[in-house]
DNA sequence: ATTATATCCGACCTAAATAGTCCTACTTAT
DNA sequence: ATAAGTAGGACTATTTAGGTCGGATATAAT
């Protein structure tokens, strides 16, 4: 519970090596998966998630690859998150449908309190704060 | 990812009902089981966990059941989450082996940073501010 | 003593989410 | 034409979470 994924892993490690080189030279997906041993198609398919969500932009053809398009700062965590592993689950309630229960759900409101919690943290930081390699 | 299990959520029920009772009365798992439509035997075995960490006490027999042991409010999350799931997943580096890459891992810091972040934030709340019913 | 009602605990099964692979496009610089 | 790149669907494997079962132990009530 409370995992990183290994896709948003990935793409943490790609950001970073690419903001490293700036946003003028591109960085092709071998290059990264080379360099930090990653498997190669997923770091792909992760990378074209993000050229979707136009947090970075794709350059086909030889001597192509992925340079930074938006800036990381203005970038939410849970943004980010979300376009990687889709809507984010610790939202939704276990207890959907069978929910008439006695009474008038016990759970909500604690569950309710964590996810909160969660979702502010990450609300008030940005990728930037993640990915800049102080 | 970063999703309230099951059996969390089902301990944070467990011990806001029995808050509500105080503890000088017992809550069986039964009780607990039937009124919030959760299965017996995980509810029960995850009671034991917190029975196994002192956060409660069991009583054997008929008439018997979970009383809280330990003041929540001196029961940090952190601690909670690893006394239900075991040594929190987001601690450990994916690389761990073969991790004599070439550089000296670009991840580390990224992935250190957000889960220090959660970590911190639940070193920071307490089981009390989770389950009291405010 | 017997029985009924509890907790205790490990083994097991199933389902769902993650991780990883494979294969076939499509694009473009050389 | 070819090689180097991204795009993306389909598939498999692995891991984790969720749930079930069977038996053991303790104890209060009868």
């Amino acid at each position: 519970m409370l995992k990183i994924t290994r896709k948003v892993e990935y793409a943490l490690i790609a950001l970073s090596q690419m903001q490293l080189k700036g946003n003028k030279s591109l960085t092709s997906v071998k290059e990264i998966s080379q360099q930090n041993g990653i498997p190669y198609e997923l770091l792909a398919k992760t990378m074209q998630l993000l050229a979707r969500a136009e947090i970075v932009e794709a350059v086909k053809g030889p001597h192509g690859g992925y340079r930074i398009k938006k800036d990381p700062s203005t970038i939410k965590m849970t943004t980010f998150f979300e376009i990687i592993e889709g809507p984010m689950g610790f939202m939704d309630c276990s207890f959907d449908t069978d929910c008439e229960q006695i009474q008038s759900c016990a759970i909500r409101t604690p569950i309710q309190r964590i996810n909160d919690s969660i979702r502010d943290m990450f609300n008030n930081i940005s990728l930037q704060d993640i990915t800049r390699l102080s």
